[in-house]
RNA sequence: GGGGCUAUGGUCUAGUGGUAUGAUCGGUGCUUUGGGAGCAUCAGACGGGUGUUCGAUCCACCCUAGCCCCA
């Protein structure tokens, strides 16, 4: 458990991205498949806390648990024909089963709309199925052609899907909404991770889509990773699986649907890249693994030390607090720096000296300062302290967001900020002929049209002419380089 | 998508055409413990394949996995 000095943040992220992945064993990635890995419990914790998170508020929303099977038969899959064009060249196939050849392929699950679906024309019949609001947790295959990075881009994710039918378009929209605000409560609220949530361009829309909505976070050094995403589909694809009811009136119709899926071992690099330094991670409280750790200052003069300790440890548990009590045979010193790299948020140290003045100490490692406290606030100062260093992650998070948008004039000023921060532009179309223009700021910056905001009146920047081909601008577009 | 690099005990590393250095981690014992402890002792490795060769961890090629940079 010796920690090893970490390559320094700001100057080389991901060497300090793929160092922490290892140091503080969030994954171990010698498992041998490419793009696979194994997650060790302090990801695995985290993550159940997030899928936690995300479940519970799906389920005030009204949407019902499903677990769907992992395999979908090639035909399913087949059936959309956007659909197809998007994922096939992801797609991981089952072919055999022991040695007998599949009479049909399987498909592991890209993501699950066609198994969804194909249930969907079983279970709708009527209105008053609708609207009819699903959700699972899964891990989804998708056969990465680039090169793959723990947790970012990896072959085999974990992620919740949901599929929603509704009767109308409005319906279905305000669900898309609500997706969005889901994503607001949760990722940033909670998690810390604030994004900007962009509707992608025509040509950038899921497989099968009319309209994707994809919430973009960002690393420090400005580059986005995309998030959630929501989408409305094209009747179409209903309309091809036989999803159809009655309505009121008895016309027969096909519901539109909604998917939105929020990738949780994605969003745990977000939660790692965003509030980690040259220490190590930090963890917002509701989300770490362990929120307090204590270190007792052994002595063999003072063996009520670790008496003190322990029945601190066991009213921290009984008020619900996730507690490690490290009495190892470490000397403090190690045991701090240890622990602070795996971005424990607060950690009581109780030696002798306390133990006579019935106080401990208490280190907050978003603020690296040590208070001393007295005995028996230790639950009152334990809840104003997480949550002040959860607010306190988000304010930090927020502002390096803020500060990495610029408004770009011509192509110049673009190349200049892709790559370190978010572009804002003028645009002349994100309908598909402005493809054009999009495709020469990708090839001359790096940098995708991450897409319009919804949820912000945006005025043009200068003359309101197309940042590239100057003609008339439609859109006010950002622009930023993916990881 | 393009380019570069790497693969030696759990980890990090030295080195060599004739089986391998050192450190750390780990086990054991003792002394320690308020910001990275010390001594003793034990244990542990050349990614896979093919070729060249009397002999390959070392040279060549392929595979696999990983890392970094650029687009």
């Amino acid at each position: 458990m010796a920690v090893q000095k970490l390559p320094d943040y700001s100057e080389k992220p991901s060497e300090w991205y793929t160092e922490i992945i290892k140091q503080a064993e969030l994954a171990d990635i010698r498992y041998g498949v490419k793009g696979a890995l194994v997650f060790q419990p302090w990801s695995v914790e985290c993550m159940e806390l997030m899928y936690d998170f995300f479940e519970k508020d799906l389920k005030k929303r009204g949407h019902k648990n499903y677990w769907f099977p992992s395999l979908i038969p090639e035909s399913y899959f087949q059936k959309e024909s956007e659909h197809i064009a998007g994922f096939t060249p992801e797609v991981f196939w089952v072919e055999k089963g022991g040695n007998e050849k599949l009479e049909e392929r399987l498909a592991l699950r890209p993501t699950s709309e066609t198994a969804f679906y194909t249930m969907f024309s079983l279970w709708i019949r009527s209105y008053k199925d609708l609207p009819f609001k699903t959700y699972q947790r899964a891990n989804v295959y998708r056969y990465e052609t680039k090169s793959t990075r723990p947790f970012l881009r990896s072959r085999e994710f974990y992620w919740i899907e949901t599929h929603c039918a509704f009767e109308t378009k409005e319906e279905a929209f305000q669900s898309v909404l609500d997706d969005i605000e889901t994503t607001k409560r949760v990722v940033f609220e909670i998690f810390g991770v604030p994004t900007i949530v962009f509707e992608r361009p025509a040509w950038d829309k899921f497989a099968g889509a009319g309209r994707t909505f994809g919430a973009d976070a960002i690393t420090p050094q400005g580059r986005v990773v995309q998030q959630p995403s929501t989408h409305m589909i094209n009747n179409h694809f209903p309309k091809v699986f036989g999803v159809k009811y009655f309505d009121k009136n008895e016309v027969e119709k096909t519901p539109f649907t909604t998917c939105y899926g929020p990738c949780i071992s994605r969003i745990m690099a977000s939660v790692i890249l965003t509030h980690g330094d040259n220490k190590g991670l930090k963890f917002p409280f509701e989300i770490a693994p362990k929120q307090i750790v204590i270190i007792p200052i052994l002595s063999e003069k003072d063996p009520n030390v670790l008496k003190k300790a322990f029945k601190f440890k066991k009213e921290l548990e009984e008020a619900n607090y996730r507690v490690e009590l490290d009495d190892g045979d470490k000397r403090p010193g190690e045991k701090f720096y240890y622990w602070e790299m795996k971005g424990v948020p607060l950690r009581i140290e109780i030696g002798p000296r306390d133990l006579k003045e019935k106080k401990f100490l208490l280190y907050r490692r978003d603020t690296e300062k040590k208070v001393l406290i007295n005995e028996k606030d230790l639950l009152k100062e334990i809840e104003k302290n997480g949550f002040e260093l959860s607010k306190n992650l988000k304010k930090k998070a927020i502002n390096n967001f803020d500060g990495l948008i610029k408004d770009v004039k011509n192509i110049n000023e673009i190349k200049k900020i892709v790559g370190r921060g978010i572009a804002r532009a003028n645009f002349c179309s994100v309908e598909k002929d402005g493809l054009g223009c999009a495709e020469i700021i990708e090839k001359e910056s790096g940098g995708k049209i991450r897409g319009t905001r919804i949820d912000v009146k945006e005025n043009f920047i200068g003359n309101k002419k197309c940042v590239i081909c100057g003609k008339k601008a439609t859109k006010v577009v950002y622009i930023a380089k993916d990881y």
